[in-house]
RNA sequence: GCGCCUGUAGCUCAGUUGGAUAGAGUACCAGUUUCCGAAACUGGGGGUCACAGGUUCGAUUCCUGUCAGGCGCACCA
């Protein structure tokens, strides 16, 4: 519709310049936006103050000439200027109502368009560390990721789901560590857990397993583990030092494919964990992308011949830093450390030059906010490398501060103490939680009071979006059960009964529905499309209130039957891209 | 100190990319059900859009500065 009024509005004005009404003049590009106030009709133009200085003439003397061009098109009623020069347009009756058709022959694909047929996307969101579950500050990356994702496949990318897993480097080594210390102490050893290792009970439990598999057999004397170990923070000494020390320790003491058996049965039941989490919450993925692979196929070695054959590579410290301040960045960065390993930047640069070697239209990182400083090096990198840094979009999403009650709660993977994602989900449902997620902007702190989600959870807006849709629901058992039935063929062919006030307001909403679902995945903004979703529920509310559906008028009836199943399909389908269910009955 | 994000009603947040009288929810107050689900609806009060300049027909929106809060400034990941 928008379209159509702009092609309406730039071939008047280029009626008016052939005849003179008009000075030669560069056409802007036309907008055309929808009216806040319904007394301004339903779409409203401002090219006539766009135009007032170019064309040297008064703004609503060039909104007079335009509207004497315009004022016959077929699908409005009236045109009238407004305010400074505001051209206000109101559709005409048959063409406000084409919309409710138009969604029924879409049924759930209706919102869905081609704008990025023919395009693939790839969105990287999550890729938490495998240390320990996923907590909920986790859940707003996994529910904006795969908001996002939808969104882009609502518009006809190929979206292609990825999480990548950090399952190389010193982190990775520490939980190691911290599962074979456990699992020494359930062996029988008697000795300080460091207090920079995993304490979460997650580790114990790994532990256990270890322990039930193979018994004593990994077990070793604690004064052998000990051997060399630097004291600890608590007894006046460095944690850092201490745990790598330990971690030398047990990898000398297991052997490479001792050790490594450690490491890699915490690592797959931590990832199992997190897939399963994921999962739940609705998060689906088409690929893990193992940081380990990316080492031990040779790729991160190859980006740094690559960046050392473009000579943005130098030696200093025994060290190899890459020369990101020349692309901008604060400082140059290392990508191969004194003592001969890569560093995560490293690993990371190799990760996205495979991303784009993969052909991607565009590459979305979604990342915490603590992370933005990252972006920079990463960008310069590609650069160097030839490629495109446009293609790459960093999203940031900001901290969601978790609240009980008036009392913050500080979160720490490492201590162990941290609300889980599962918890959330279980405490106030998955539903809630991703609505709840989703409906702030991404870049807008959050204050998230579990209290408050718990204790007001039939408050939460997502009821009452989902109370809308099984309030439909309901109607028509109603009808059902009353020997009647709807008829859609007859609904729609008696649309113009739909007169009142309370059906014009709601012809108007479900045509926005589109509009919605193109800006939300253009710009990535998935909380206008919730917001959508509550107005448009509050619209249906409104009706219902006011209006019965099922009444003696037969036409009538049939016709907001149709209406009201009509508003059902937008609310499933725009739900359906939130990952929220829509249930039949509550 | 430097960089990024944020500052809108008591509280939590929108504000369609610069438009018309700045909006919802919540909380508070007053109402609505012999009638398709009251998890709903109707009405009311509540604002120096952090502050000060600038850009223009027009600024909550863009620019500069100040103040306040969050985050980041590793040979960690």
């Amino acid at each position: 519709m928008k379209d159509q009024l702009k092609k309406l509005i730039e071939q008047s004005l280029l009626d008016l310049i052939a005849s003179g009404a008009l000075p030669e003049i560069d056409l802007p590009e036309i907008q055309i936006e929808r009216t806040k106030d319904k007394a301004h009709g339903d779409f409203a133009c401002n090219i006539a103050m766009m135009l007032a200085r170019t064309a040297k003439m008064n703004p609503r003397q060039i909104a007079t000439h335009i509207v004497e061009v315009v004022a016959n098109a077929d699908f409005i009623t009236k045109v009238d200027i407004a305010g400074p020069g505001f051209i206000n347009f109101t559709l005409s009756a048959d063409s406000a109502q084409q919309i409710v058709k138009d969604v029924l022959a879409a049924g759930n694909q209706f919102g869905q368009s081609k704008i990025g047929a023919g395009k693939r996307a790839q969105v990287e969101f999550v890729s938490a560390n495998p240390t320990g579950p996923l907590h909920v500050g986790h859940g707003r990356g996994a529910a904006y990721g795969s908001v996002v994702s939808s969104l882009l496949s609502e518009i006809g990318f190929d979206v292609h789901r990825e999480y990548y897993v950090n399952d190389a480097g010193r982190q990775m080594d520490i939980l190691a560590t911290s599962v074979w210390l456990r699992y020494l102490t359930a062996c029988g050893e008697q000795f300080t857990f460091p207090s920079n290792a995993y304490k979460g009970d997650y580790v114990l439990d790994i532990a256990a397993a270890l322990k039930n598999d193979l018994g004593d057999e990994l077990s070793r004397a604690s004064l052998e583990v000990f051997a060399n170990v630097p004291d600890d923070e608590p007894q006046g000494g460095d944690k850092e030092l201490h745990i790598d020390a330990l971690i030398v320790n047990a990898k000398a003491l297991l052997g490479e494919a001792e050790y490594r058996n450690v490491f890699d049965l915490g690592l797959n039941s931590i990832i199992a964990g997190i897939k399963e989490d994921l999962m739940d919450f609705g998060a689906d993925y088409d690929e893990w992308f193992s940081e380990r692979s990316l080492m031990e196929s040779g790729d991160v070695d190859k980006a740094i011949e690559q960046l050392k054959a473009s000579n943005v590579l130098y030696e200093k410290d025994g060290a190899w830093w890459f020369k990101s301040t020349d692309y901008g960045d604060e400082k140059d960065r290392v990508v191969v450390r004194d003592n001969g390993q890569t560093t995560y930047f490293a690993s990371d640069i190799a990760y996205h030059l495979n991303k784009f070697n993969r052909g991607f239209d565009t590459i979305i990182d979604v990342w915490g906010s603590d992370h933005h400083g990252y972006i920079p090096r990463v960008k310069a990198s590609l650069t160097a490398m030839g490629k495109d840094q446009e293609k790459l979009k960093v999203l940031l999403v900001q901290f969601a501060v978790l609240y009980r009650g008036a009392e913050k709660i500080a979160m720490s993977t490492r201590s162990g103490q941290f609300v889980t994602l599962k918890e959330l989900r279980e405490e106030i449902g998955k539903d809630a939680a991703r609505f709840f997620y989703v409906m702030r902007g991404a870049d807008q702190h959050m204050d998230f009071d579990l209290e408050l989600a718990k204790s007001q959870s039939n408050d939460n807006p997502v009821y009452y979006v989902q109370y809308a849709h099984a309030r439909v629901c309901s109607v028509f058992r109603q009808l059902a059960e009353r020997g009647l039935s709807w008829d859609a063929k007859q609904g729609e062919a008696n649309l113009n009964c739909l007169t009142e006030d309370h059906e014009l307001a709601l012809f108007t909403a479900l045509s926005r529905y589109s509009e919605i679902i193109e800006t939300a995945a253009l710009n990535y903004t998935p909380h206008i499309l919730a917001h959508y979703l509550i107005d448009l529920a509050r619209d249906f509310h409104t009706y219902y209130n006011a209006h019965h559906f099922i009444v003696d008028d037969i036409e009538l009836s049939q016709a907001r039957l149709t209406l009201i199943s009509a508003v059902k399909q937008v609310i499933e389908n725009g739900l359906g891209v939130i990952g929220v269910s829509a249930p039949e009955s509550m």
